[in-house]
RNA sequence: GUGGGUGUCGCCUAGCGGUCUAAGGCGCCAGGUUGUGGCCCUGGAGAGCGAGGGUUCAAAUCCCUUCACCCACCCCA
């Protein structure tokens, strides 16, 4: 787990802001659910053999003996929060959005955190296809808006479970004759869960997983149906897009559709955001069958993205370093005040220094004027203000004076 | 869960059995004549070497245990 300090704020409320605007421009809400959940919510929604539980939940038991868990993901929760709050009386669909930190006890490694932060969406209620493209959308526009280049995003249809359910007997059917010659993390997976041998790098190249039936050929004629239509409207949309038939999604919950977003040059861990439909979740939570898709996307992985393809641009707004001089700190105080009420930024020095430490410190702080207050200005009620950027003269002003020069709106008036 | 790596002042790094009461760079603080910065100069503060145990006359330097972090796999965002 990792500290957030100021040198990231920058990026970092980036992303945030981002993210927030565009699930507004969509119409989707803020939902905030708790940190910790009874653990049941999850070890029925996600899937007992997937590794986010058999490893990588933080599970405990509080006082009153109950097992609670550190939330791993979101889609669970909010579809539990969507149960409680009798959401389904709502008109559908309900579109809700969540920022917050996820936990995940496994092994930290580039990109990968064991509290991490996800923003995520969720629209629960519609069965069609414009609302995993609705979802996808909002997606695409939230790298877009990010300035995150060269994603792609790779789709898939996994079915429903009776589809996928017939799938896996014909994969495993195809696959039993070789097993013997798939390596060992395959044929582990072929008894846990064949479909992630689909996804082996190590077998990559084997002629029985190259040759391996698409789950596209097993959707049945609604499903099928469904992931055309996707494909439609993403193309009317203009939305560049891959199929994946090897896409299967880690959490047991998904269903038909299913989506990954991976930036260029891409290594294993590399998905950026993910998303999916789970259209039986909702009832596995003790809900009428409802309906849902979502997506969800690792805020330190772009972060780390938008890192490595440049600096964002940090306009710096001003910020105003208000120098002491002599036994004038009181005036400091109040003048610093002053300028605050104003709407700008301001930090008082320490006193007691020398005028050269005040520029110094002012210099190292990347303000961009220093306001100095000595005998002469604490008697005029002045200061003399000194842009710390360019070559701009040094002026003697009020603390009224400063908005109108340092064009800053004025907040809206009492 | 598996394999590998690293841990010395806030950051980066030197030291690899005695010359270490641990060195340097960056950063920080203070000065460089009377109220003016970013360069430069001078001085200062700051670690006992991740933690615990052991070997030895002697350990930051060797051994063991442990913790943290990093990388890869697994898997996931």
């Amino acid at each position: 787990m990792h500290d957030l300090l100021p040198e990231q704020e920058a990026l970092w409320r980036h992303v945030r802001d981002t993210a927030e605007r565009v699930a507004h421009l969509f119409g989707y809400g803020l939902i905030s659910t708790p940190l910790v959940e009874d653990a049941s919510v999850f070890l029925r929604t996600v899937g007992d053999d997937s590794d986010i539980v058999s490893k990588e939940m933080y599970l405990f038991d509080d006082r009153g003996g109950d097992r609670l868990a550190l939330r791993p993901e979101g889609t669970a929760a909010v579809c539990r929060a969507y149960v409680e709050h009798g959401m389904a009386s709502r008109p559908q669909p309900v579109r809700l959005y969540y920022f917050g930190p996820m936990f995940r006890y496994d092994r930290p490694q580039a990109g990968r955190y064991r509290q991490l932060w996800q923003f995520g969406v969720e629209c629960i209620g519609d069965a069609a296809a414009a609302a995993d493209v609705e979802v996808i959308d909002l997606q695409r526009t939230l790298y877009e808006r990010l300035g995150l280049e060269a994603l792609t995003l790779r789709i898939n249809s996994i079915g429903t479970a009776d589809t996928r359910h017939r799938y896996i007997d014909a994969l495993r059917e195809h696959l039993r004759p070789h097993v013997a010659t798939l390596s060992r993390d395959s044929q582990r997976r072929f008894e846990t869960n064949v479909l992630r041998v689909l996804d082996s790098k190590e077998d990559a190249g084997h002629p029985a997983v190259a040759g391996a039936p698409s789950i596209l050929d097993y959707l049945d004629a609604s499903d099928a149906a469904h992931f055309a239509d996707v494909r439609t409207l993403l193309d009317g949309l203009g939305i560049a897009y891959e199929i994946d038939p090897r896409i299967v999604r880690g959490l047991d919950y998904y269903a038909r559709t299913v989506w990954e977003f991976e930036p260029a040059g891409a290594g294993g861990q590399s998905t950026v955001g993910a998303g999916g439909r789970y259209d039986g979740l909702i009832e596995l939570l003790g809900g009428t069958p409802t309906p849902g898709t979502g997506m969800a996307t690792g805020i330190e992985r772009i972060m780390l993205n938008l890192q490595e393809a440049g600096a964002i641009s940090t306009d710096s707004l001003p910020a105003i370093y208000v120098a002491p001089l002599g036994d004038h700190l009181p005036t400091a105080l109040a003048t610093a005040n002053a300028i605050r009420a104003a709407g700008i930024s301001t930090q008082v020095g320490q006193a007691g220094r020398s005028l050269r430490a005040h520029f110094r410190a002012a210099d190292s702080l990347a303000c961009t004027h220093i306001a100095i207050i000595g005998d002469s200005e604490a008697s005029k009620g002045v200061m003399q203000l000194k842009p710390l950027r360019g070559d701009g003269a040094q002026i003697e002003v009020t603390a009224a004076d400063l908005p109108a020069m340092l064009s800053v709106e004025a907040p809206p008036g009492k």
